[in-house]
RNA sequence: GGCCCCAUCGUCUAGCGGUUAGGACGUCGGCCUCUCACGCCGAAAACACGGGUUCGAUUCCCGUUGGGGUCACCA
């Protein structure tokens, strides 16, 4: 038995989408975790549309989700030689003919089909021509589709579904400019690579049963096909810019985590019994087929938010430090010693990297920005006494732990008969400019002896 | 419109003939507590409809309805 060798085509009109990602994403898991190899490939045949900045940010998004090609990645813009084999191949086979259809008259033929509602398939005039074009002459090659019988795909996700050949229609193969269709260099390319399995959209259905048939017309067996469900947003319509961001560049724009994505991705249609969390290589080992769904799945931010959140829980701390980096305010003052400690605590509360970048600015901005309403509600006459002997009170503890702190913190509330509250707050606002952090002794503890008392001192009176 | 696909809580889903229909996100209560979170406990919330098949259907079959995809010299 042959290696299962999967592949992901997109074309470079667009980035890295969601959509595409998790295509994408299912092809390389289900490759690795039947031991195969997952491949790149580029169908830059349209040259109108492709722009080498979308197959940068192709193999850019790949890379960040840990995506990347087994392989070389392949250009089909390249391949020249292999698609005029393919074509010679079906000429030689019968399995095509020339059309010398204007496109008019095909539009015609269509708009006319249309409104009486009949099919609005190519009327296959050229079909027993028997001509081949002269050399001033404009034509298209047209693959020769058989007018009856039935082609069945065998899916992955679907099952069997089977289409009658009398409504598939004969497909342009070579455009009158004589380069290769998206139908013909998918087969071509398909054969010639090795590929045995392909995950691919729902939207290509429809195209499977034609690519079968061009396929075995080269005398080639198709590869197993899986057709996923598209991935909609929440009023079920195909998820487009309307449900906000659709490229993967912009999610880790957001702060969320290249684990985190590729776990979200795959819950979005595959699932393992009632198990959330996946790490990629979890997901290599458990993928299977069975677990695909095969009803269209919404994309929800909130969901996706949470995974991000599991997946920052469980990173160690100077690993989640050092991806916060880029997220960090321009001119922030990172100290290596206590970032991963600050990371520590602010891990639980922030649900990406900007938020957490964000939780984080106590520790890394040079002084306190202040919240006006925090400090007219903690920083009252009275708190702003109590904050200053609480400095005194800790410039002379011994070892700065959380220990001695919070006996700082006990010794003057016991001999004032305060609740930790009526002191805690203030302080908090001194340290942090506002009312949310981390518990108040680690708090203080993290942000070192020097500036904790130089905060205090400053709001102290 | 033709062809094709799909249908369990608002959302992601488990289920693979017999279950009080389970989990997760979100929502709403409560507990914990120095704030915010985290965590914990609890609640509301679903088998689209109609026919079969069967002793028994969420589950199998057919239809209806509803959603989606696709019908290019785009991929």
């Amino acid at each position: 038995m042959s290696k299962v060798r999967t592949r992901f085509a997109p074309s470079p009109s667009g980035f890295l989408h969601i959509g595409g990602a998790r295509t994408a994403l299912f092809n390389y898991l289900f490759a690795h975790n039947q031991g195969g190899r997952f491949v790149v490939r580029i169908e830059d045949t349209d040259r109108q549309r492709s722009a080498q900045e979308f197959v940068d940010a192709i193999f850019d998004g790949l890379s960040w989700l840990g995506l990347d090609s087994d392989e070389e990645p392949v250009f089909q813009s390249a391949r020249r030689e292999v698609h005029q084999r393919a074509i010679d191949r079906l000429t030689r086979a019968g399995a095509c003919y020339w059309c010398f259809c204007s496109p008019e008259r095909l539009d015609e033929v269509r708009k006319q089909a249309q409104t009486q509602g009949r099919k609005t398939m190519y009327d296959r005039t050229c079909r027993d021509l028997g001509k081949t074009p002269s050399p001033d002459e404009q034509a298209v090659l047209r693959f020769r589709s058989p007018l009856d019988g039935e082609t069945v795909v065998n899916d992955m996700v679907r099952g069997v579904v089977t289409f009658d050949n009398a409504e598939l229609d004969d497909l342009i193969l070579l455009r009158s400019d004589g380069t290769p269709t998206f139908h013909l260099v998918v087969v071509a390319d398909d054969i010639d690579m090795g590929i045995t399995h392909c995950f691919r959209g729902e939207d290509h259905l429809t195209n499977t049963p034609r690519q079968m048939l061009i396929c075995r017309a080269l005398g080639a067996e198709p590869p197993v096909y899986g057709h996923l469900p598209l991935i909609v947003g929440k009023d079920r319509a195909r998820l487009s810019k309307r449900h906000g961001a659709t490229s993967v560049s912009a999610y880790r724009d957001q702060g969320f985590l290249p684990g985190a994505t590729l776990n979200y991705l795959a819950r979005l249609g595959w699932s393992h019994g009632d198990d959330e969390i996946f790490t990629k290589e979890k997901l290599v080992e458990l993928f299977d087929v069975a677990g695909i769904n095969s009803s269209a799945a919404a994309f929800d931010l909130d969901k996706f938010t949470w995974v991000n959140f599991q997946h920052q829980k469980r990173m160690p701390a100077a690993q989640l430090a050092a991806l916060v980096r880029p997220f960090l305010d321009h001119g922030a003052v990172v100290d290596d010693a206590i970032l991963p400690e600050a990371v520590e605590l602010l891990r639980e509360r922030a649900h990406t990297l900007v938020e957490l970048a964000e939780g984080l600015r106590p520790f890394t901005a040079s002084k306190v920005v202040f919240e006006e309403k925090s400090v007219a509600k903690f920083l009252t006459d009275d708190a702003r006494a109590l904050v200053g002997e609480l400095a005194g009170l800790l410039d002379g503890v011994d070892r700065w732990s959380e220990e001695s702190i919070e006996s700082a913190f006990r010794e003057l509330i016991e001999s004032k008969n305060l609740k930790l509250g009526t002191l805690a707050q203030p302080v908090r606002v001194a340290l942090t400019g506002g009312t949310q952090s981390p518990g108040i002794f680690e708090l203080c503890r993290v942000l070192g002896r020097g500036t904790t008392l130089a905060r205090l001192r400053a709001v102290a009176r």
